[in-house]
RNA sequence: GCCGAAGUGGCGGAAUGGCAGACGCAGCAGACUCAAAAUCUGCCGUGAGCAAUCACGUACGGGUUCAAGUCCCGUCUUCGGCACCA
C-alpha cells in the first residue's frame, strides 16, 4: 500500500473530472431529472470563503448522491458578475471591469474545482456576458411592453457612497447593502418595475415553496399585505379631499385629528396659512436619514393652519397635522388618527393636547391607547358591534356614500430599477423628442455595454455612460430622427432574477431558453443559499418568474420547489469573518494542509446545515484519522465470507444515508416532513462502521464497494482513487447500494428493565419476544416475584417497564 | 416593541415520548520508541464509595405520562430578522 497522498490524488481526479466532463447533465433522458442549485455569486478578487464551502458542499453531496440513485442531475454554476465590488475594484485600480471579472472567474473556477464540486461546467454562465445580458435586456423589454416598467420621478433611497439609487431590498435597515453606509432619500428620475402589482402572486409562491416557516414569515412580512379601506376626508371649503388608508375604518368615530407625511402634496396647498412654519418642519424632516427618523420615536409635528378636514361620517371638523411619523411611501401618506386605540396617535395627541375619544370598550385609556378587542361605543350605528362586523358595515356605508372603499395595501414597493453606474446591463431604451420613450427592437439586442476608461460615478448622479456621446446619441428606432439612449444601467439583481432558467439552455441564441428544455427540467428541485436572500433575490426571482409565466414563457408559476438556507460560518468567538477584522480563514489554506476530502467532511461534521457555526480546526484530526483508516481498507480486503454483524452495520449505514442525505419523496412537500440534510450524523455512522471494520481487521470486496459509494458524495477524491485501485474503473458508473430491511435488525436485543420508569436491569431477549416471555426474563433479572407486578408496559424490542 | 430560532459534558454535537451524552475532539493512564510524532489499548457528566453500586443531572419553575431533552403552561437568557406600515 502506498501512503495516502491526498495532494497527488486530488490533483489527478480534479483534472480528470473536468477533462472527462464526468458531471455533464443530459438534456432529455429516460432517467428522472433532478435540478439542484446553490446560489451563484459575484466573482470578487478574494476567492472563495468558508461560507461557499458550507453552502456548496451539501449540494455537491446531494448531486453526487442523486446521480448514484439513478437521476439525471443538473448541478450548474455561474457568475453574478455585474456588480459593485468588481466596479469599485476597477475604479480603484483603473483596470477594465471586464478584465477584472475574467481573472476573478478563473480564480474561483479553479478553487471550486479543487474542492471537488461536481458542476457541469459546460453550462457555465456569467451575467456580464453579452450573450447572457442580451436576454436580461429582452426580459426587460417584455416587462416594458407589458406595462410593468415605467419611468417616473420619485423619492427613492440613494447611497451617497456608492452614488446610486437603491431599492428598498437593497437598503434594509436604512443601510446600503453593499457598503453598509447610511442611505438618504432623494428625488430622482427612476425606472420602476411594477413589483407591487405582483404581491399576491408572490405571496402564493411563499406558500408553494417548501421552506421553513420562519423564512416564509419574513417574506410575508416584507411583502406586508394588509386589508383595510381607503377613505376620503373632505377638506372644508375646498373641492379637494384627503385620502387615507386604514385597517380600522370601524374606528372612524374616534378620529380626532389627521396626520400627513412631510412630503405630502397637501403641504403645498394655497389654503395653508403657516407656510413658513410648515416648510421649516419639512426641511428639518428631510435632513434626517431614514435611520434617524425611525430611531427617534418622540413625536414632533406642526398643525396646518387654514386646513380643516371633515369626518365624512359625522361631519365633525378635524385638525390636520404634518409629522414625520407618517411615511409618504406607505398607503396614501396620510392617516386618520384614532388616539384612543393606536399607540403612536395616542402619544401625538397627548403631546399636542388633542382630545382622545374611546370607541372600543374594554380598556383603560387614561395612561395609554387600548389596542385590544371589544364592542364599539360612541359610534352611531356601529355601537355594540364587534370589530370584524363593524369593519364590514363601515366599508359598506362608505361605499354607499361614495367616499371610501375596501382596499389592500402592501409594504413592498415597486422596484427602483436603474443605477447610476457603469458596470451593469444598459437599458434597451431610447428617448426621442418626437416619439418619447422608445424601446429597442428585440433584433437589436444585445445593446452592448460600450467600452470606456472613464467609468467613475459622477458627483451629480449622472451615469458614466452619459459621457460617451457617440454611444448616447443614436437614431430613434421608430421615426429615425436623432435620439438619445438611457444612460443608467440595471441593478446588480437584474441578472440573478432569472439565471436558473438560463442553465437549462445556456448557449441558445434564438430564445432565452427553449420551451422543450423548460418542459423537461421544470422547477429547481432544491435551491440553497444565504438567508439574507430570502427578502431580496428570492422575491425578485419570484416576481420575474411569475411574469414570465403570465406571458407564457415558462411552464411553472413557482420557480423553486424547495429552499434551504445555510447558516453562517463565524470565527471561533462567534463574530462575522471579514478581511478588515483580520479573522478571515482562506479555505485554500485548509485544502493545502489537509486536502479537500478532509475539509469537506470536517465542514459537514462540525455543525448543522441551517445553523451558524464557529469555525475551528479542533477536531479535524478525527476526520484525518478516519480517512487514513479508509485508505488502509485496501489492505484489509479478505475473501467473500459474510458476517451477520457486518451486514447489520452496513445495511443500517445505507439506510441512514437514504433517510438523512436527501429526501426525494415527492409526497414530502413541507419542511416538517423532511428528515434530511443531517450530514453530521451520516458521517458519525460512517465512523462507527469504520470502527467495527478496524476492530475485525477485515472487509469483503463487496462491502468495500458499497462503502466507497456511500462515502463518495462526501469525500469524492479518496473514494475514486481507492475504487480504481481495488476494482479498476470509474466509481461514477456505480449505483447506490440498496439496503435490505431484514438485515437492519438483529434477532436478539438488549432492552432495559424499568421499575416505575427507573432502570433496574438489562435483559437479552428476542427482538420479537412476547410480553409473557419478556416479563418472565424481567422479574428474574431484578429478583422479584411476578405476583408483585401490578402493571406491565412492554414495547417490543425497546423497553419493559413494571409497576410493582 | 413585534416576529422567529435556540439553550444538553471541558468543546463540536447525538437522541420517531422509551437505557441522555451516539460520533468526534481535548484530557488522563498505558503500550511501542533512545526520544518525539504517528499508531494502538483502556478510562473519561457530577457527587459519594476500594468496589459492586447509589443519588443527582438536558437554562429555571410547574404540569401531563408507566416513562419527558422531547409534549403543555409560565419564567429567564442568548442569537437572528423587522421596526413609527396606519
Amino acid at each position: 500500500m502506498q501512503e495516502y497522498d491526498f495532494k497527488k490524488i486530488e490533483e489527478k481526479w480534479a483534472k480528470y473530472w473536468v477533462e472527462k466532463k464526468s458531471y455533464k447533465a443530459e438534456d432529455f433522458s429516460e432517467k428522472p431529472k433532478f435540478y439542484v442549485l446553490s446560489e451563484f455569486f459575484g466573482p470578487n478578487g478574494k476567492g472563495i470563503h468558508l461560507g461557499h464551502v458550507k453552502c456548496f458542499t451539501p449540494t455537491d453531496i446531494i448531486a453526487r448522491y442523486m446521480r448514484f440513485k439513478g437521476y439525471n442531475v443538473l448541478y450548474p454554476a455561474g457568475w453574478d458578475a455585474f456588480g459593485l465590488p468588481t466596479e469599485n475594484y476597477a475604479i480603484k485600480t483603473g483596470e477594465q471591469p471586464i478584465a477584472v471579472t475574467e481573472r476573478n472567474v478563473q480564480k474561483f473556477k479553479s478553487q471550486l474545482t479543487r474542492m471537488g464540486y461536481s458542476f457541469d461546467w459546460d453550462r457555465e454562465i456569467g451575467t456580464s456576458d453579452e450573450d447572457y445580458y442580451k436576454w436580461t435586456q429582452w426580459i426587460f423589454l417584455q416587462l416594458y411592453n407589458n406595462g410593468l416598467a415605467y419611468k417616473a420621478s420619485g423619492e427613492v433611497n440613494f447611497c451617497p457612497q456608492c452614488k446610486t439609487v437603491l431599492s428598498n431590498e437593497d437598503s434594509q435597515g436604512g443601510l446600503c447593502d453593499r457598503c453598509h453606509g447610511e442611505v438618504v432619500r432623494r428625488q430622482r428620475d427612476v425606472w420602476y418595475l411594477k413589483m407591487q402589482s405582483y404581491s399576491d402572486k408572490m405571496l402564493e409562491d411563499v406558500e408553494n415553496i417548501d421552506m421553513k416557516e420562519s423564512l416564509k414569515d419574513s417574506q410575508r412580512n416584507w411583502i406586508g399585505r394588509s386589508v383595510g379601506a381607503e377613505i376620503v376626508f373632505p377638506i372644508k371649503d375646498s373641492e379637494e379631499g384627503l385620502k387615507v388608508f386604514t385597517t380600522r375604518p370601524d374606528t372612524i368615530y374616534g378620529v380626532t385629528f389627521m396626520v400627513i407625511a412631510p412630503e405630502h402634496p397637501l403641504t403645498k396647498s394655497d389654503k395653508l396659512k403657516n407656510i413658513d412654519e410648515v416648510n421649516a418642519y419639512k426641511a428639518e424632516a428631510s435632513k434626517k436619514s431614514s435611520i434617524e427618523r425611525s430611531a427617534n420615536k418622540d413625536k414632533t409635528g406642526v398643525r396646518l393652519d387654514g386646513i380643516t378636514a371633515l369626518n365624512p361620517i359625522t361631519n365633525k371638523e378635524i385638525p390636520v397635522y404634518i409629522s414625520d411619523y407618517v411615511m409618504m411611501d406607505y398607503g396614501t401618506g396620510a392617516i386618520m388618527a384614532v388616539p384612543a386605540h393606536d399607540d403612536r396617535d395616542y402619544e401625538f395627541a397627548k403631546k399636542f393636547g388633542i382630545p382622545i375619544v374611546q370607541v372600543i370598550e374594554g380598556g383603560d385609556i387614561s395612561e395609554s391607547a387600548y389596542t385590544g378587542d371589544g364592542v364599539h361605543i360612541n359610534s352611531g350605528n356601529l355601537n355594540n358591534l364587534g370589530v370584524k362586523e363593524a369593519i364590514s358595515l363601515m366599508i359598506e356605508t362608505l361605499e354607499k356614500m361614495g367616499c371610501g372603499h375596501e382596499m389592500v395595501n402592501y409594504k413592498m414597493q415597486d422596484w427602483p430599477f436603474n443605477r447610476q453606474r457603469y458596470w451593469g446591463e444598459p437599458f434597451p431604451i431610447v428617448f426621442c423628442d418626437e416619439c418619447g420613450i422608445v424601446p429597442l427592437d428585440e433584433k437589436d439586442l444585445p445593446l452592448v455595454l460600450p467600452k470606456t476608461d472613464d467609468f467613475i460615478p459622477n458627483e451629480t448622479g449622472a451615469s458614466p455612460l452619459s459621457k460617451l456621446s457617440d454611444w448616447v446619441n443614436c437614431k430613434c428606432p421608430k421615426c429615425g430622427k436623432p435620439a438619445v439612449r438611457e444612460t443608467d444601467t440595471m441593478p446588480n439583481w437584474a441578472g440573478s432574477s432569472w439565471y436558473w432558467l438560463r442553465y437549462l439552455d445556456p448557449k441558445n441564441d434564438k430564445e432565452f431558453v427553449s420551451q422543450d428544455k423548460l418542459n423537461y427540467w421544470g422547477q429547481v428541485d432544491l435551491y440553497t443559499g444565504g438567508v439574507e436572500h430570502v427578502t431580496r433575490h428570492m422575491l425578485y426571482a419570484s416576481f420575474w418568474n411569475n411574469f414570465l409565466y403570465d406571458i407564457g414563457k415558462v411552464p411553472n408559476k413557482t420557480a423553486f420547489k424547495r429552499r434551504m438556507c445555510n447558516g453562517l460560518v463565524l470565527d471561533s468567538e462567534g463574530k462575522k469573518m471579514s478581511k478588515s477584522s483580520g479573522n478571515a480563514i482562506d479555505p485554500i489554506d485548509v485544502v493545502s494542509e489537509y486536502g479537500a476530502d478532509t475539509f469537506r467532511l470536517h465542514m459537514m461534521f462540525i455543525g448543522e446545515y441551517e445553523k451558524n457555526n464557529n469555525w475551528t480546526l479542533k477536531g479535524i484530526t478525527g476526520i484525518k484519522r478516519f480517512l487514513n483508516g479508509v485508505w488502509s481498507l485496501q489492505d484489509m480486503v479478505k475473501g467473500d465470507e459474510v458476517s451477520k454483524e457486518h451486514e447489520f452495520i452496513l445495511h443500517n449505514l445505507i439506510k441512514r444515508c437514504d433517510t438523512t442525505i436527501y429526501d426525494a419523496n415527492p409526497e414530502h412537500t413541507s419542511y416538517e416532513q423532511h428528515n434530511d440534510f443531517k450530514f453530521n450524523t451520516v458521517i458519525a455512522n460512517m465512523m462507527t462502521f469504520m470502527n467495527k471494520i478496524r476492530e475485525d481487521g477485515w472487509i469483503t470486496k463487496e462491502e468495500l464497494r458499497s462503502f466507497l459509494v456511500l462515502l463518495n458524495p462526501f469525500a469524492p477524491f479518496i473514494t475514486a482513487e481507492l475504487y480504481e485501485i481495488v476494482f479498476g474503473g470509474d466509481i461514477v458508473n456505480e449505483k447506490f447500494p440498496e439496503f435490505d430491511e431484514s438485515k437492519t435488525v438483529t434477532s436478539t436485543v438488549e432492552i432495559p428493565v424499568q421499575v416505575k420508569g427507573k432502570r433496574k436491569a438489562v435483559i437479552n431477549i428476542s427482538a420479537v419476544a412476547e410480553e409473557s416471555e419478556a416479563l418472565a426474563e424481567a422479574v428474574k433479572a431484578i429478583g422479584i416475584s411476578a405476583d408483585d407486578v401490578k402493571k406491565v408496559i412492554y414495547k417490543q424490542g425497546k423497553i419493559i417497564n413494571l409497576i410493582v
